[in-house]
DNA sequence: TTTCACCCTTACCTTTTGGTAGGTTCTATC
DNA sequence: GATAGAACCTACCAAAAGGTAAGGGTGAAA
């Protein structure tokens, strides 16, 4: 590739929360170790397959730590790593940029859309 | 939707800086106003398709500014509005974080590709 | 005239991502 | 037996993103 040094590290950290999902479960989990189903309900709108692929690439990534009770009916909670920590902490300034924009990026979106999708 | 107050920014900023290429272009392009053909040399690998799309997006989301110079041959320039430079200023820990972990995302991406790939 | 570089466009195709619908194993409840 | 809940899997499908190949109008250089 004609890649350079690459001196920005987004796209690594665009490999590991980059998507639809993964943003938000981050944000529902970093408050302590949350059950699958209830990450479920707290994302609301997310479907069990797309969640499980989202779960599973976050934990493969060290991001988050899956703990199986191994009981019955089964019983498993995800939390944050402390790898997946420090990723929390440098997201805050994107978080707090994107809060305090949002209405400003819906606005420009919104009307574009009518645009794109004719 | 049962979507709740959605307190996490952080798909706000994803919608203006998602995809695989925006986030580079914004690094190439905040030393100062580039060049079209500049940015696709700096980026590298990215097709003309692609990176007028990018850009066109992101001109959209008044994170950058084209500026057409109307000569012949056509001079086109691109440039960080105040509202990217904000957007690129929250950009920078996760950046950071991106650079200082990038080996340990790739250590892990890596071997996970057979895994998934097969 | 041909060639090159410029910025951008279009048509077509592949890969990735997200979504829907149904199934599995087990226990508790009705 | 039927129903419900837990966590997860599988097959199929749709949309979006990305990639390839080609063209277009102009002026400078060969």
């Amino acid at each position: 590739m004609d890649r350079m040094d690459t001196p920005c590290g987004l796209d690594v950290a665009l490999a590991v929360i980059g998507g639809k999902w993964k943003p938000l479960i981050l944000f529902h989990v970093q408050s302590g170790p949350t059950r699958f189903s209830e990450i479920r309900r707290r994302v609301g709108g997310i479907s069990e397959k797309v969640l499980i692929q989202q779960l599973r690439d976050l934990v493969e990534m060290k991001v988050l730590l899956r703990r199986d009770h191994h009981c019955v009916p089964p019983v498993v909670d995800y939390a944050l790593t402390p790898f997946g920590e420090t990723l929390v902490k440098a997201l805050v300034p994107l978080c707090d940029w994107g809060t305090a924009n949002r209405d400003v990026v819906s606005a420009i979106k919104a009307p574009s859309a009518t645009e794109r999708g004719g």
